[in-house]
DNA sequence: GCATATCCTATCGATCAAGTAGGATTCAAG
DNA sequence: CTTGAATCCTACTTGATCGATAGGATATGC
């Protein structure tokens, strides 16, 4: 489940976003917030507004909104927005591997965990990421010691 | 939670070793059956014996087989073996991510995502990954129409 | 018309993924 | 004690992708 530094600074920008809903914000004062490259925070909003998840206001006193509510929005979409698809075997869908011989039971395995990977990404919305009040279900699995363990 | 080629190689290979166990299987035989790149299998062989997830033997009637039970090794095991960890956040582990202002809340989310993935790789065996017999838990994920969908 | 935005196109260097090449080494069987 | 089949080691190639940057065209409010 590796994401990459588009996927990390588009979920750290949505959030920001969620926060000052509806307000927009500029380009370079959501970089500035959140530390990241103006011009590369520039081409992030420019997928998520092409994905339809922001709108854009321009000129003086422009800048970005998200398009719906912050609830309505799930970090799922962003991550897709920017990076592809949340899961990719060898660069193709779960559903769509095929093996022979012992491997031949792999596909379930794989659409299994793209499946884990959604009730999670699909499940928080921005407005639950900005506030940390994530469902049950999300809280549970950071509960344990372990699940903060590198292994 | 993409899946590069050399970790869909490397399960491959895992389940047939699994299939085989305890037989040694030759290194072009694996390559042959799971129709994947004699040399390249070598190459995440290699990786597979430092890991101490096989072992290896030389010479003529030589080739590869499990160093422990193919219950007792997951597909998680295989994937870290030959990929590293299984969940990253711009190059960095959940745990160690940390962020100012609206995001400061993301590392929990991270950690969930990470835990989900575990969930699934750390709790099935090549055993069980050979066999189809998955636990409960991944058969039900696995169970719903909409799992097998694209999104 | 000017300051401040978005937006568009192009480029760049570094890294990595996937796979290949060639041969040195090991070992059992005959 | 040779031979053939296997592991193992080092190196290389090729193409794509990632993370960014550059420079400017276009829109907008005052």
């Amino acid at each position: 489940m590796q994401v990459s530094a588009r996927g990390e600074y588009a979920v750290r920008i949505a959030v920001t976003l969620a926060t000052g809903h509806p307000r927009t914000i500029s380009a370079s004062s959501l970089a500035a917030v959140q530390a990241l490259p103006r011009k590369f925070a520039e081409v992030i909003l420019g997928d998520l507004r092409r994905a339809h998840l922001v709108d854009s206001v321009r000129g003086v006193e422009g800048g970005y909104r998200l398009s719906r509510e912050p609830e309505a929005v799930s970090v799922g979409e962003v991550l897709r927005a920017v990076d592809g698809p949340l899961s990719e075997i060898r660069g193709r869908r779960p559903e769509e591997t095929s093996y022979e011989g012992a491997a031949v039971n792999l596909p379930r395995l794989w659409v299994a965990a793209r499946a884990a990977v959604r009730s999670v990404f699909d499940e928080v919305s921005l407005a639950q990421a900005a506030t940390g009040e994530f469902p049950v279900r999300i809280a549970e699995l950071t509960a344990a010691d372990e699940a903060w363990m590198p292994r």
